[in-house]
DNA sequence: TTTTTCTTTCAATCATTTCTGAAAACATGG
DNA sequence: CCATGTTTTCAGAAATGATTGAAAGAAAAA
């Protein structure tokens, strides 16, 4: 026999589940800012918990090799699934990183790079041209632009930070901080006189 | 003459500035899950400041009328954008949010509503699937499963109770704490032995 | 080296999303 | 009521993005 120990398969019912787990990711894919493929794969490789190989994949979610090795490789790219080999067995194998708080660190790491970074850049530049433009005389237009720029920027460098902060090896801290903000009763800092639920 | 006081139009250099802006905030929109169009569209009301006609929009970013139409329609849907009305005109005007922490606020709420929410409905029921599956006899690979959802789920909660904190009006909070905590120099909470960066 | 097995690439195809333009609907003033 | 100015809708066109499949490339085994 080719296959001593075969691995156990699940139970129908845990397959349902596993069918649903991955068609709702898929639909998240535009969240996260994949294509819904590379979102299923991913959804496959997390839920089922073990290392699949190509034609697995392929099998479990009917595509075709390109696309398989096309989604893996992005998937590698985005540091969020690890290729594994296994000995005495040429195929590569895939598996997805288990850790929920480290998959998220990972993808906020990526779309910090992809889309915060480049776009803090470019907002940088345009409150350049904006300022030269301002430069000097009371240009009441430009003044104006300058400042609806600069607050921009000042929220994206916030964030830029923030996100440095939860995706750096501290980022636990972070981590820690996200739970207890999110589980405190209530709590008030500095201003709010009168607040009204809209 | 028809027009008495016209608008001070914006310099050479203004004007270029806000195209970049514009260009710039529609290579976005994916990253806020809206259309090209629709943040051109919010960048212009941005940047430029004032209240705007359909006409003007077409105009300057060389749309169609019903794009525009559409466009603006899903940008008041989000709640990101107002009607305001001229008097003596019969025209519709829109302006944008300017303060950007509240803009912001509103995108996060959005999301939260249309993704999250959904989300983790789904994901409470593909854990109930599971748990079903796992019932009393000691399946390894349902108790696995079980966990990685149950993983999955605790992260979207937490996620939850912080957007909703963000997006309420006690929002403020979370504003001044985001913006602490992204100037703190550093800080470290409970555990850290020895962290080693990636 | 040659064969075998597995992976990657990419032009062509297919699917989805977005945009247009013209018609319909709506509103206001006469 | 009609005339006029304005907004919305929506079927089809255009653009963009995803997927396939077959061929080329790599790497190990024979």
């Amino acid at each position: 026999m080719t296959t001593p120990a075969p691995k156990p398969s699940p139970s129908d019912a845990l397959r349902e589940a596993q069918d649903r787990f991955i068609a709702v990711w898929g639909q998240m894919a535009g969240a996260w800012g994949i294509s819904r493929t590379m979102a299923e794969v991913h959804a496959l490789l997390y839920i089922s918990g073990e290392a699949m190989c190509t034609d697995d994949i392929m099998d479990r979610l009917e595509i075709s090799r390109g696309n398989a090795s096309m989604s893996l490789r992005a998937l590698l790219d985005w540091n969020i699934v690890s290729r594994v080999t296994k000995r005495g067995d040429r195929k590569e194998y895939f598996e997805a990183e288990q850790d929920v708080w480290a998959l998220f660190r990972a993808i906020v790491r990526e779309r910090m790079n992809r889309e915060v970074d480049p776009l803090l850049a470019s907002l940088h530049e345009i409150r350049d041209m904006t300022a030269k433009a301002d430069k000097g005389k009371g240009d009441e237009l430009a003044a104006a632009q300058r400042e609806r720029i600069e607050n921009m920027v000042a929220f994206f460098e916030t964030l830029e930070k923030l996100g440095q902060r939860f995706v750096s090896p501290s980022g636990k801290g972070l981590q820690f901080a996200a739970t207890m903000l999110s589980k405190m009763p209530e709590f008030s800092l500095g201003g709010g006189s009168k607040e009204d639920a809209r």
